[in-house]
DNA sequence: GCCGTTTTCGGCCCGACTGTTTTCAGTCG
């Protein structure tokens, strides 16, 4: 799978393109940053992609057009771009790495690179170190202290990659180990499948009795970069993608304990472990052994537990969080599960940031078997997104009442906004234009450096209106690249159960409200709203980490808004 | 370089903020 390498690729050419100044590099550099978007958010592998409809099926993904396909089409085949390497010769430094750090952009690293000779990363951060870059014409002594935040940022966060990076890569090779005929089973265990907000690395198990010759197999796939160990039980390699991935081989009878074992988390296993104690077994990853050292634990995960007194739960609760005293009680709830969403709540077009029409994001979601979304472009306190005053939503919303006349009752379309919460509180639309609306989703993004009060009041004096329907992604932040504003989560659910307002699961780069966060406002009588916030059709699949996420917060099916069926839905709008 | 109720050329999101300046360039959203 090499979507990331290539979005990746991508965004460091227009970051390349924009140090030139011929006319139009502007442009250029916003198509090839539109086309890293596409890619780095496909969820399907984009070799499959290529395999299936060649240079076409390429140029039909949003954002890329014959220029760009033929650069991924060059890079399945060769595994190099030309006008990546040409531009790479002529500027030989990590933009990728560099540019990755807040308030550092192309041109700044141009000028580091010019000056001082910094090529990465490791260059920059001793550059500082000297204070070097204070000297320099056009820096201070603030560029060094936003660049060294910059960096502490990201190094808190690295090494933890995104779960929905993360896990399609995952399942891949899963499905190339398959493929392969060499494994009877194969899955994948670890973080990923407790579907943890970010992995640090991929593991993998599989049945086989031919554990050399699997190990022979899974070295040479073309998404290994470098093979850290290999033996024939368990090998490790580094991924071009850029993790680590630990592959084990088992017998059939380890298997089930095995599962159980490489799940984890740590702290769920120790305390199975010591119930496994208690009960007079000693449980590993080979298996749950009696007193005589005779393996009782049966084939599958399941059946461990069992063995021990307690219900299975699924991988997502196994945080050690209580779920172990549920678990002995038989208690587990009935979690949410994707099958259960029935439409999407937040989603955008064309109109604004988005990249396909009202009519496409309708059609992709009827495929997908859901009953409706709701259309929820931005508002004009957001220019960088086109968003719309009230006249352009009146537009919007005449062209959705047409399309949705014209699609029968087969499925509708919900008229909303993803509205502007502004810094005193106040909202983006008139009360007219809003009151017009299936489904506001209220939403903070700009001035979120205020204290943890004024952030808090802010959200409230919008939630009190009356006239939002949900709140979108609660605590503001971005998955390892930004961090959440400061705000009292339960003063805000205390707010939300008075308004009716549902607080959403953004299943997109945000989730957010994360799992603990679902867990501290579950408490109060709110319902939850997973969504996908798509900017384009294929978005939509970004689902099950949302889904996921709830999950990992314990929630049922019945706490969840767009779990219900359209009549129902509306009632509860309308609420 | 992409895209098309402006359809194969000629548009394409732009204002706020910051730190460095002294009238602005770079970055971010």
């Amino acid at each position: 799978m090499e979507n990331k390498r290539i979005a990746e690729i991508l965004s460091e050419i227009a970051a390349m393109i924009s140090l030139t100044d011929y006319p139009t590099a502007k442009f250029e550099v916003r198509a090839y940053q539109k086309a890293s978007l596409t890619i780095g958010t496909l969820q399907e592998p984009i070799e499959e992609v290529y395999k299936k409809g060649g240079l076409k099926a390429l140029m039909e993904l949003p954002g890329v057009g014959k220029s760009i396909a033929s650069h991924i089409e060059e890079y399945i085949k060769t595994g190099k771009i030309k006008k990546y390497d040409d531009l790479k010769r002529k500027y030989p430094i990590d933009m990728a790495g560099l540019t990755s750090i807040q308030g550092m952009g192309a041109k700044k690293a141009l000028i580091l690179y010019k000056k001082l000779e910094i090529k990465n990363i490791d260059d920059l951060k001793k550059a500082l170190e000297q204070h070097k870059i204070s000297k320099l014409e056009g820096f201070g002594p603030r560029s060094e202290e936003v660049l060294q935040k910059g960096l502490a940022f990201q190094a808190s966060s690295s090494g933890r990659m995104l779960i929905s990076e993360a896990l399609p890569v995952a399942e891949n090779l899963v499905a190339q180990l398959i493929k392969s005929g060499l494994v009877e089973r194969a899955m994948v265990a670890g973080s990923a499948r407790r579907m943890r907000e970010t992995v640090g690395d991929l593991d993998l198990l599989v049945i086989s009795k031919r554990g050399e010759d699997v190990m022979d197999f899974f070295i040479k796939l073309k998404d290994v970069e470098s093979i850290i160990a290999k033996g024939p039980t368990k090998s490790a390699v580094r991924l071009k993608m850029g993790l680590n991935c630990d592959l084990r081989v088992l017998e059939p009878k380890s298997f089930g304990a095995a599962v159980q074992y490489f799940t984890g988390s740590k702290d769920h296993n120790i305390q199975v472990r010591q119930i496994a104690i208690d009960k007079g077994y000693k449980l590993n990853e080979y298996g749950l052994l009696d007193r005589k050292g005779k393996d009782v634990g049966g084939l599958e995960e399941e059946h461990i537990y069992e063995k021990l007194g307690m219900q299975w739960m699924p991988p997502e609760m196994r945080e050690a969080r209580g779920e172990v005293k549920l678990a002995l009680a038989h208690k587990i709830p009935t979690l949410i599960e994707v099958k259960d969403i029935k439409g999407d709540l937040h989603t955008h077009t064309k109109e604004t940031d988005g990249a396909n029409s009202l009519e496409e994001m309708a059609q992709a979601a009827m495929k997908l078997g859901y009953e409706y979304i709701a259309n929820t472009d931005h508002t004009k306190s957001e220019p960088v997104t086109k968003g719309k005053d009230d006249k352009g939503f009146e537009q919007i919303m005449k062209k959705t009442d047409k399309l949705n006349d014209s699609l029968n009752g087969k499925f509708t379309i919900l008229k909303g906004a993803e509205c502007d919460i502004l810094k005193d509180g106040s909202l983006d639309l008139s009360a007219k234009t809003l009151k017009q609306m299936d489904c506001v989703v209220g939403a903070v993004h700009m001035n979120t450096k205020m204290d943890e009060k004024q952030m808090t009041d802010r959200i409230i004096k919008a939630l009190d209106t009356g006239l939002i329907h949900v709140l979108a992604h609660p605590t503001g932040r971005i998955v390892n690249i930004r961090e959440p504003y400061k705000v009292d989560l339960e003063k805000v659910a205390e707010a939300a159960e008075r308004n009716n307002v549902v607080l959403e699961i953004n299943s997109n780069s945000r989730l957010d409200l994360n799992d603990t966060n679902i867990m501290l406002v579950s408490k109060y009588k709110v319902m939850f709203a997973i969504d996908t916030d798509s900017h384009r059709t294929h978005e939509y699949s970004l689902i099950r980490y949302g889904v996921g996420t709830a999950r990992r917060g314990w929630l049922t099916k019945e706490r969840v808004l767009n779990a219900l069926q359209l009549d129902k839905l509306k009632k509860m709008l309308a609420k």
